[in-house]
RNA sequence: GGGCGAAUAGCUCAGCUGGUCCAGAGCGCCUGCCUUACACGCAGGAAGUCGGGGGUUCGAAUCCCUCUUCGCCCA
């Protein structure tokens, strides 16, 4: 393990070997002891057929951040993974082959089918799961579940027969969206609605009496099956014709014109043409006025044979274009608007869905939803980020039946039965499976279909840990904590999982849900595989290492927004991640290399501290807070950026450079410099291990004292009294920094060569000024080549370069004819000029009553120090004109 | 049609409860450096009327109104 580590980060060479050495410890299964508390999150499973996507990566990264962040912070931490069998998606895989082979789901029959989709999950199901190790997700994989496996689909026959015995199921003939491709219903929620671009056709409609009413339809195939025209009984225009009838054009029917107030007056021409088999709305009217449906299409949406003759066979599409030339022709066709309406879509297949009168299984959800808006309005559940809660209350106030039968063949079957006996007919849910009729011992046939994937889904918080058995893991992991998803399944998911988890374990399943951005292009696209826009995880894990990949998905995650990344430049998005682990290494390789002897601890050397020394530790200190109270809140980015800054900004480009003559021995304190170094990386890498796992875990275990087999990711995470921090130490070294910064801008401003030493003067020195000259003078000497470093009240700055520091201290670099007079002067012009006019705005300030007496205290008293400092500026600036001989 | 969000440097984005992070970070760009941890680096720079307009306030990138553009959700 203690090879010498190469100059470059290389973590292809570290990363699975270290996966792999983590399994074995077997540290991420928590062994609920009652002692420690737990922290529960239930990773979103995905489709068993999936494979790794950028949108994974994302909610992965932030989920393994923040589980093993509370596993150092000592909770018995569970990341419960598994996977979903995808109905619908999983099926059109399987069918996709077939077809291939030349054959159908039906050649092969039910039987055959389902087995040969377990064929396929079991051959390559395992795989989304492997590539989320890749990741460096900390998973319990001891208890990965299935949502098909034994225990889980009781859990579905328990929930569905215990709704069914409330009468919280229920069965019945309503609109569905139905998929034509996919042949089956779907839930509202499956059913996304695009905003596509259409046309408003209106249509004459002859009346019995003579004359005719025009309506107005989006759909006009539908109007073979229309069996009313509606209009709204306050409509001045129609209402001589209410209880009229119409004779329905290409069709021999009449049918009647009716009043119903669910009519809108103002769309179209006011007049409606009914077709309650194929609208919602329609339905809904129709079933008001005792209205028939009649249903024109077929499964895979061709006109039926309750069309006329003439259309029978037609794609739906096909007959619209029949249907409108047919009317032309007849001079019926009123006229065509362009209009713009939203569509429903398979979410799968992306086929226009049709509303189809069609009998299903329902979920009557109005009681179930009322305690889950209770939980939210109540305080009890919070969304992160906070405006994501009211589109969940917004959605469950409106809460629609949901429709969990499907017409597949892939998922849990419907544990219903159906007496076949002549008389007797009774429908029986059943924990068991049934053979015989439990009325009159009859003959009994299952229910053909099988329930929405999601019905299964919404149960995992509980019956992944063994429900419906009161099971320990349920006793120890129920209610669990969070819930980290994308904001796309927050109706599908998020809130069903709430509604289930106070009706069977009377508690929601998780206080807290983190709704995450989504992952998009530069053209802020989703990545997705139809638009080949996708960045394959794998492929950024092996260029540039999973610890790059989460780092730029955890910077760039801000609360509630999304990831946008470049596909065609994957330099662009990853490689800062890349750079940082390797500055990383690099400071370890440093720092590793000089503690090859014992390193003293930082407590008993308390009175050697250099100034240097206080202020990393005091930078230290504040980082531990910042980052800690970032991880508390969600703000991962906010915690990336602590670390980073600390270890690239202060650690390494300051301190480390700041500590080299000691450790090489030209100054004494080298045992000083070695526990601070130790100390504040050892401290630095706990911060950032949920962060970039691989690489922390990889230098910590090479720290001198780190038993062979301790692991970072069980080690306790760094508190802040730990470390010593004093105010006074952050001051003075700021103005070592702003010393030496000051003298590397005069020396690029004038062209020193950079091996060449400078003499520096340093006037009107602040009180930090004067400490970090008497603390660190050897420092800012080394750091800015130096000669040597002057103090005096009143230098000649004729032939010296000078700035100005915040604090009123000027730095002069004599660089005799270095030095252009007219250039300097100029600077310094621009300079008052610029302090000038602050001045002025700021005496305006301080010179309006109204802000001296409303604005508090401490902040006028902030804003008098400013103009004080800035007049001293000016002073200055003007007494250095004045030596040059600068004109005014 | 209803609701929500976003617009800040060339690009991707931070900026939380108005006033010390008040204009920031990373990438890119310019100049100079192979200074033995790191050229995936070091040092120094340039770069933004905080989308437009109005208002509230002593004070607005931050709060309100409005317009423009883009995105999302529900009907």
């Amino acid at each position: 393990m203690n090879e010498p580590l190469s100059p470059q980060y290389d973590p292809a060479a570290i990363e699975s070997d270290l996966y792999r050495w983590w399994s074995e410890l077997d540290s991420w299964r928590p062994r609920p002891d009652g002692e420690h508390p737990s922290y529960v999150i239930m990773l979103p499973p995905p489709n068993v057929t999936d494979r790794l996507h950028m949108g994974h990566g994302l909610n992965q990264t932030i989920q393994d951040a923040l589980i093993r962040f509370e596993r150092m912070r000592g909770k018995a931490t569970l990341w419960l993974p598994g996977t979903d069998h995808a109905g619908i998606a999983t099926q059109n895989v399987v069918e996709r082959m077939l077809r291939e082979e030349g054959s159908t789901r039906f050649d092969l029959g039910r039987d055959r089918f389902v087995q040969r989709v377990w064929d396929h999950v079991r051959a390559t199901g395992g795989t989304i799961l492997e590539q989320i190790k890749g990741l460096g997700s900390s998973c319990d994989w001891s208890r990965t579940y299935f949502t098909l496996d034994e225990g889980l689909s009781r859990a579905v026959r328990e929930v569905f027969v215990r709704l069914y015995e409330k009468d919280l199921i229920y069965r019945g003939k309503y609109i569905i969206n139905w998929c034509p491709r996919c042949l089956t219903a779907l839930s509202n929620e499956e059913a996304e609605k695009t905003e596509t671009q259409g046309s408003l056709w209106r249509l004459r409609y002859p009346l019995a009496s003579g004359g005719h009413i025009v309506v107005a339809t989006t759909r006009p195939e539908t109007m073979l099956g229309d069996t009313a025209v509606a209009v709204h009984p306050d409509d001045p225009r129609y209402r001589d014709l209410i209880g009229s009838e119409v004779i329905l054009p290409l069709t021999d029917r009449r049918i009647p014109v009716i009043a119903d107030p669910a009519v809108e007056m103002d769309f179209g021409t006011g007049a409606v043409k009914l077709t309650p088999a194929h609208d919602p709305l329609d339905f809904e009217i129709a079933s008001r006025h005792g209205l028939p449906a009649i249903d024109v299409m077929t499964d895979d949406a061709h006109m039926a044979d309750t069309a006329p003759q003439s259309f029978q066979g037609l794609d739906r599409f096909v007959a619209r274009k029949r249907v409108v030339t047919a009317l032309e022709e007849s001079g019926l066709l009123d006229g065509i608007e362009a209009h713009v309406h939203s569509v429903g879509q398979c979410y799968r297949c992306h086929t226009v869905v049709e509303p189809r009168l069609s009998e299903q299984w329902f979920v009557r959800m109005a009681p179930l939803a009322a305690p889950a808006l209770e939980a939210y309005r109540s305080g009890r559940l919070r969304f992160i980020p906070e405006r994501r809660g009211e589109e969940y209350a917004q959605w469950m106030t409106n809460i629609r039946d949901w429709c969990i039968s499907r017409q597949i063949w892939w998922g849990h079957r419907i544990p219903v039965w159906y007496c076949e006996a002549p008389g007797c007919g009774v429908t029986s849910a059943s924990r068991e499976d049934l053979s015989t009729c439990p009325e009159c011992g009859g003959a009994v046939r299952q229910d053909e279909d099988v329930l929405d994937t999601w019905f299964s889904s919404q149960l995992v918080p509980f019956s992944s840990l063994g429900w419906p058995d009161e099971s320990e893991d349920l006793e120890a992991f129920y209610p669990g904590d969070l819930l980290v998803t994308a904001p796309e399944i927050l109706f599908f998911w998020v809130a069903r999982m709430v509604m289930m988890g106070l009706e069977f374990r009377g508690d929601i399943p998780f206080h807290t849900v983190y709704l995450h951005g989504t992952v998009r292009d530069t053209q802020h696209r989703k990545m997705s595989k139809s638009l080949g826009n996708g960045i394959d995880p794998l492929v950024v894990i092996e260029r540039y290492g999973a610890d790059a990949l989460r780092y730029t998905m955890l910077a760039g995650a801000a609360v509630g927004t999304d990831v946008i990344l470049d596909p065609d430049d994957l330099e662009a998005s990853f490689a800062s991640g890349r750079n940082f682990s390797n500055k990383l290494w690099n400071a370890g390789r440093f720092i590793l290399g000089n503690l090859d002897g014992p390193v003293p601890s930082v407590t008993d050397l308390r009175d050697d501290l250099s100034l240097a020394d206080r202020w990393i530790l005091a930078r230290c200190h504040d980082t531990v807070a910042d980052a800690t109270k970032a991880y508390e809140r969600f703000r991962l980015n906010d915690a990336v950026a602590a670390i980073y800054q600390f270890l690239w900004d202060d650690l390494a480009d300051w301190y480390i450079e700041q500590t080299k003559p000691r450790l090489y021995g030209d100054e004494p304190g080298g045992d000083v410099a070695r526990a601070v170094l130790a100390s504040v990386f050892e401290v630095a890498l706990r911060l950032l291990h949920p962060i970039m796992p691989f690489i922390t875990e990889t230098l910590w275990k090479r720290l001198p004292g780190s038993p062979a087999d301790a692991t970072i990711s069980l080690a306790s995470w760094p508190t802040v009294e730990e470390i010593r921090r004093e105010p006074t130490a952050l001051e003075d070294f700021a103005a070592v920094q702003a010393i030496v910064s000051a003298i590397r801008s005069i020396r690029a401003e004038y062209g020193v060569q950079p091996g060449q030493m400078v003499r520096v003067r340093i006037t009107h020195g602040s009180g930090a000024s004067r400490r970090a000259l008497e603390g660190e003078g050897a420092t800012i000497r080394r750091l800015a080549k130096a000669s040597d470093l002057e103090t005096d009240d009143d230098t000649d700055h004729r032939g010296s370069g000078s700035l100005i520091l915040q604090d009123g201290t000027t730095v002069a670099v004599p660089l005799g004819d270095l030095i252009d007079i007219d250039r300097e002067c100029g600077r310094l012009g621009a300079e008052l000029d610029r302090l000038a006019v602050q001045v002025s705005g700021q005496e305006a300030k301080l010179a309006n009553q109204q802000f001296i007496t409303r604005a508090p205290a401490e902040v006028v008293e902030r804003e008098r120090q400013k103009l004080e400092s800035w007049r001293g500026q000016i002073e200055v600036l003007r007494h250095k004109r004045d030596q040059l001989g600068c004109g005014t």
